[in-house]
DNA sequence: TTAATGGATGGAAGCGTTTTCATTAAACGC
DNA sequence: GCGTTTAATGAAAACGCTTCCATCCATTAA
């Protein structure tokens, strides 16, 4: 309950030494600052952050919107982004965006304008350019991760070009059957990522020459479960089957394997599978992968955000932009595992 | 920009009418409230919380601590909170703990007792006695989830009875040779969940007479990937092997049912698995397990959490508890797939 | 008619900090 | 030794709301 008025009467101080003195500012004797610093203690005195932020307009508080606090990657980002944010003694006042449209609607209309945020990192979120007009309208920095936002820092991943090179290992093996699993459409409304990792994989079709095929496209929910069933429906059929697949995610991935294994079918033997993503599970099965790192992109993301709060013009060292949004792309790596090889048959068909 | 100044000198009004008149209070006539919503709009006024929120001291926000927001569990409380605390207009402020313990102390010494949350949800936090006392420090209404914390409302399951239940089920099928698959020490360190679902699992087995041995206790973190591993040390051995399985979680008991695959056993018919949580691939799988349901305790908790908030008493209509802790069990489904049966060559050796 | 009641209103006092500004004391250069 | 920076300090003014309190006016009761 003791306020920094306690506090400056115990050490014998003014009030304003004390909060100089407790908020390492310049201009304070090494004895006053002991002396608050121990009165401060002896009281357990803990700073009013609303007095705090309301005197100072620095609120401690970012903010992070995310669609889905379920799905790995967004609770990876999420991790990392908290991690960082902790380290800096920052709050980090989470938004789950969820299903609901008209929550969507309420965090964009009330909670992100309520001035309680320095900084506002959104991901993957896809938004009406009024939406977006809103969203600038705070006078924040911004950041967006998976997916740019005009006027936006934006931390990505080309997926588009690793879905190409995905598609380009397998047809680099020798397949010419691949299947697509991409997300379906209740995912695709809300996020382009599942379009732009298919497009990378119909451009690299395109590009080798070779067919798509409607019946090897399928969809899912990115969710393991989900990929399973699909995956099921792709390869349990009675026509010809895919010698290889190229998920839009690991978890997709997994689910596809598995969904062979019930099949009989020897992965990577009789079915090459690759996934995006890098998720733990991917490891453990062996999935040929592109491994990003959604979790170091929220650190990035976090501290990007930080760095923008000390330095609102966004030009820390004679960056490339002026206007402080900045464009990043995240380093990924193509992780080959077991759970691709040539086709099977290749030499009888082929050869 | 605009403050409720401007507001009010637009609509003719004064402040204080102004503030009535947004925040919904008695004593303002319907046209004065129209006036000043009118003007609201007109200038985009949004008011500062933290002006709000010092002038009030009512914060409209609640703090969530969680462990880790990989975690199924973890992440399904979450939305469950999110969601409930969306719609009641608050803002949810997150702190994963994580791994490291320098964030533990901090968020528990600096950032709970900023007097910027009007309450605290916990979810399975273990703490000690100095810590809990810390936390009753903030005099704010704490909810506990997943795990009882003194002076704290709970909600919670009953895992040691539930694990009994599982492991009963195996029993009554039939069963002799029932490995059990739990948390490793890491984890045990700081939730007391496995180890309560462990000792379930003793009791059922001792009330049976069964022996426990030694190899068939196996640990991993509960995730698939760490139960596949833990599965194949089990499961892949040249001595005898365990005709059941219960695992502490429902993703573990996935990665045991992937293990045996790999060594060619069939679930049911040659080993049952077990699980416990209702989380989505049980289902998929064909798991027979106890159904908790994370996301709606994430909403009992927050709904909580917001009644203690209007009635700090926490004696709604004559309740239980007068000091405001009350204790509630969550409902729990044990539901039957097909992931368990009678026991592989039961005539053969019994008959 | 007068007194009493009660709803609507505005002025102003907080809420607990930070920060500006003026002041004082100390340190410095010449 | 004197004027001039410079560091340290405290008083007081924000910060932008909410809410107490006093006031006013229109009712209703007596």
């Amino acid at each position: 309950m003791a306020g920094i008025k306690e506090v400056a009467s115990r050490a014998g101080l003014s009030v304003a030494t004390v909060s100089r003195a407790l908020s390492g500012k310049s201009n304070v004797s090494s004895r006053s600052r002991r002396l608050a610093q121990e009165a401060a203690r002896e009281l357990g005195f803990v700073p009013s952050y609303h007095a705090s932020s309301l005197a100072s307009g620095r609120n401690h508080n970012i903010g992070l919107v995310v669609p889905s606090v379920q799905r790995w990657y967004f609770s990876s980002v999420l991790e990392g982004v908290s991690e960082t944010l902790l380290d800096a003694g920052y709050d980090l006042t989470l938004y789950n965006v969820g299903e609901q449209p008209e929550h969507r609607s309420s965090i964009l209309n009330d909670f992100l304008l309520r001035k309680r945020l320095d900084a506002v990192i959104a991901v993957a979120l896809v938004l009406s350019e009024e939406e977006i007009g809103q969203l600038l309208a705070v006078h924040r920095p911004i950041v967006a991760i998976g997916g740019a936002l005009r006027g936006a820092s934006t931390i990505r991943i080309d997926d588009e070009r690793l879905a190409m090179l995905a598609t380009r290992h397998l047809i680099g093996l020798g397949h010419t059957r691949i299947a697509h699993v991409t997300g379906d459409a209740a995912l695709n409304r809300d996020f382009k990522l599942p379009q732009l990792r298919q497009k990378g994989f119909t451009t690299a079709m395109a590009a080798a020459g070779l067919t798509l095929r409607q019946e090897w496209q399928a969809t899912a929910d990115f969710t393991i479960q989900g990929a399973y069933a699909a995956g099921r429906g792709l390869l349990g059929t009675s026509a010809e089957r895919p010698t290889a697949v190229f998920a839009a995610s690991d978890e997709m991935a997994v689910g596809v394997m598995l969904a062979a294994r019930d099949f009989g079918l020897q992965v990577p033997q009789d079915l090459s599978v690759v996934g995006i993503d890098g998720h733990e599970l991917a490891e453990t099965f062996g999935l040929t992968t592109v491994s990003q790192d959604p979790r170091g992109q929220g650190r990035l993301a976090a501290a990007t955000a930080l760095a923008l709060l000390d330095n609102p013009s966004g030009n820390p060292d004679g960056g490339p932009a002026a206007d402080g949004a900045r464009d990043q792309e995240y380093p990924t790596e193509f992780v080959i595992r077991n759970s691709t090889a040539v086709p099977p048959d290749t030499s009888a068909r082929r050869g």
